[in-house]
DNA sequence: TTATTTTAACTAATGTAATTAGTAAAGTCA
DNA sequence: TGACTTTACTAATTACATTAGTTAAAATAA
């Protein structure tokens, strides 16, 4: 009967996800709750900060599931396990992923400490591939811009040919890794 | 003093460029232009259908753009020239490139449509790289994730640095034109 | 257990913005 | 000129978000 911060947020995200961003309203999570609108002020301080924390909470969600992902791995295969990761957490909730991209916008420092976090794990794996440590921010980018655009514009054929998008996914970062390879690898001959 | 549809269309479009797609609304639009709020459906059905509008005009202007852009080059020249000019686009409409990443979600036919004519440019520009044709959508489904996704992950920067920003999107095309190249180049020595 | 304090619900009221209906003036065309 | 269309207007409705003030239940401390 007692409603928590977590369980508004959580009614809020599941809106999102059945109905898109645009449908989620103080007024329709109150009636999922059973509870009325003004009651949600308890919780939260104004509609744009509830949407910051569904965008929040599905950001540090991803990075854990992501993290998850890259334990026992290294390399190419770290970060291709982490981008199928990335991927179907759009899949799964797609409504979160769009409130997300709003956060882009409308962000503030804690979107960009958790964005952080997801650059911090990304920069480990990215170092386990011996690419020159002088280019990782360089390398950085252009892994994330991939992973965000390639993901987002094939969202649409994700739902229904899951597999084929995550293949395509899979062999669309081998190309880039390879990219990434040819211009940034170390070489250690120097020392022999 | 007489109003046209395109009058709304552009009003709108600074609005967001200036405060941001939040801040645009029929009653801020009908401010700008000096007539009562609901004149404004004269010449429109909706403030949906409105900002679908903005989106559709911006993606008209950057496609026109970019045609103009690939005009005398072809091949990774040719692709990256594009590149740059879509990212000059978003620095100097960060408000209609906004509304574009929100028409992505609530888009109709035409949104589709628009965006084909774009995929067909590249395609054009991509097929005079010699990749094998065979591979030329996956290749184009890589080439369109890039650049959405580095240039809105970098727009931030874009703005106080936009020399640095460019420089590094057309170094960042030229890895992954590089990875395509080892891997859908047309190997012609058959011939020989 | 009892008293105190906090939490979280409620109703009532306010303000803003989108939208619809109905109307009048100004421009267009026969 | 007279019929018709366009585009503006006012008035009214609706849907929300938000604030203020109140109350009852739950949590905590004595």
């Amino acid at each position: 009967m007692r409603i928590t911060k977590s369980d508004v947020i959580q009614t809020a995200a599941d809106i999102a996800d059945k109905n898109g961003l645009s449908n989620v309203s103080l007024k329709a999570v109150a009636e999922s709750l059973n509870i009325r609108t003004p009651s949600l002020y308890n919780h939260i301080d104004s509609l744009e900060a509830l949407l910051r924390e569904i965008a929040h909470n599905g950001m540090k969600t991803m990075n854990e599931r992501m993290m998850q992902a890259a334990i026992g791995k290294i390399g190419d295969d770290a970060i291709k396990s982490v981008g199928i990761t990335y991927l179907n957490y759009m899949i799964e909730h797609p409504g979160i992923y769009e409130t997300i991209q709003w956060a882009t916008w409308h962000g503030t420092e804690e979107t960009g400490k958790i964005f952080d976090n997801y650059l911090s794990l990304l920069k480990t794996l990215a170092l386990s591939c011996n690419f020159n440590p002088v280019n990782i921010d360089e390398i950085l980018n252009l892994l994330t811009g991939v992973l965000h655009g390639y993901t987002t514009l094939q969202l649409r054929y994700a739902f229904t040919k899951p597999d084929e998008v995550r293949t395509a996914l899979s062999s669309a970062l081998d190309t880039v890794l390879a990219g990434i390879h040819q211009k940034y690898d170390q070489h250690e001959k120097e020392h022999l």
